[in-house]
DNA sequence: GTCTATATGGGTAGTGATACTCATATATTT
DNA sequence: AAATATATGAGTATCACTACCCATATAGAC
């Protein structure tokens, strides 16, 4: 789908303030929404889920670096991308940024260009895990309006089992794994057996 | 599984004699099997697609240094997981290197026991990688077996088309359609509908 | 020219699934 | 006490799929 970059937010976190103004102002004349901070912690009580974007982070700051932000928002499962820049950094820093799942980790001075590059990335893999995240939560809520009989019988007919052998295992008649199965269709709003499928193959076996 | 260390083989690349010798010794004496070489091309020589394993790389070499090898082997499709080791890089070369989808990159001198603790997690991504590069074949090749015809009626099948409906579609009878798709469930060696969905989950829409 | 694979079409019988209708029993909520 | 949700069971009719059987036509391989 086409998207718009004033519909996407860049953050930048630098206790540098030039770099943190410079580099905003760079990013806002590309067409991004730009908000900047000076510390983590700033940018935690100010950052906002709902919004699609990435984040430019200085790796050493005080008190709190940009690598111990990392794992805080590791910890807290906010899933923004992470483009890394950093002053004088070691390959220590860089090992521990990326294996934390970092986009990339930029030595000053780097090219805007490069960086631009890697907010448009940053930003797409952000989009692509915000609608995964959406779609299974639509499907997580939908089976969780399944009763616990209905969960039972959505997990044999899955197996492949037919109505008569999930009515033998479960000790009922087939008639009401049919009555069950009829409400399972109608609760996971799916007509085809295949679109039931479909639908659960992120969580199949 | 429970898979045997001496199963898997553990690369070790370094134009240094000292540190290949060495650390080949050292992985050796935790139980894996080792290779050690001097160069980027006698690697490539002697690699064994064979065998699960990974591969322990010099960053600085030449005349191909770790990081054209790491390239080379991305082009080739070989998916050997690669721990880099470096005597003075540069986090340039790191960021390219992880960003290539190496496991970690390791500053010489390193801790023995994280290389190991690597190592590890290098074999085991291996391992998860050529088990399902292995089932996809599989799936694959059973598709491939079918007729062009079949591989129609698959598709609509999948989509949840009942052989009516097929029929009706590619303008031929819908006992034809029932002739193909019990050929289909033959071909792809499945008895259930739903078992045709999981092996093809992977492909799905 | 025969053999094989591919694609086509049909009959019949059995099994499976769905869509209606009807009904009862229990537990929880209001 | 009445209402709702959950779980249970059945009758009947219709539709969908499978498994047998039968057959024909065409293209390519040997």
């Amino acid at each position: 789908m086409p998207t718009n970059k004033t519909d996407h937010l860049v953050y930048v976190v630098d206790d540098d303030f030039a770099v943190c103004d410079s580099l905003s102002l760079l990013i806002q004349a590309t067409g991004y929404r730009v908000k900047g901070f000076h510390s983590a912690q700033e940018f935690l009580d100010n950052y906002d889920n709902k919004i699609p974007g990435c984040l430019i982070l200085d790796v050493r700051m005080q008190p709190m670096s940009g690598l111990e932000l990392q794992d805080k928002l590791l910890a807290q499962k906010i899933e923004i991308p992470i483009i890394f820049i950093s002053g004088h950094s070691r390959v220590l820093d860089s090992s521990k940024a990326f294996r934390s799942g970092a986009i990339d980790f930029l030595e000053k001075p780097f090219d805007n260009e490069i960086l631009l590059v890697r907010i448009e990335e940053a930003i797409q893999k952000n989009i692509e895990n915000r609608t995964q995240n959406f779609e299974h939560e639509i499907i997580q809520q939908r089976i969780e309006s399944l009763t616990l009989r209905e969960k039972d019988v959505l997990i044999c007919v899955i197996k492949g089992f037919s109505n008569k052998e999930i009515a033998i295992l479960m000790g009922i008649s087939h008639r009401t794994i049919e009555k069950h199965r009829g409400t399972i269709m109608l609760k996971m709003q799916v007509q085809q057996f295949s679109e039931l499928m479909i639908l659960l193959k992120e969580i199949l076996i």
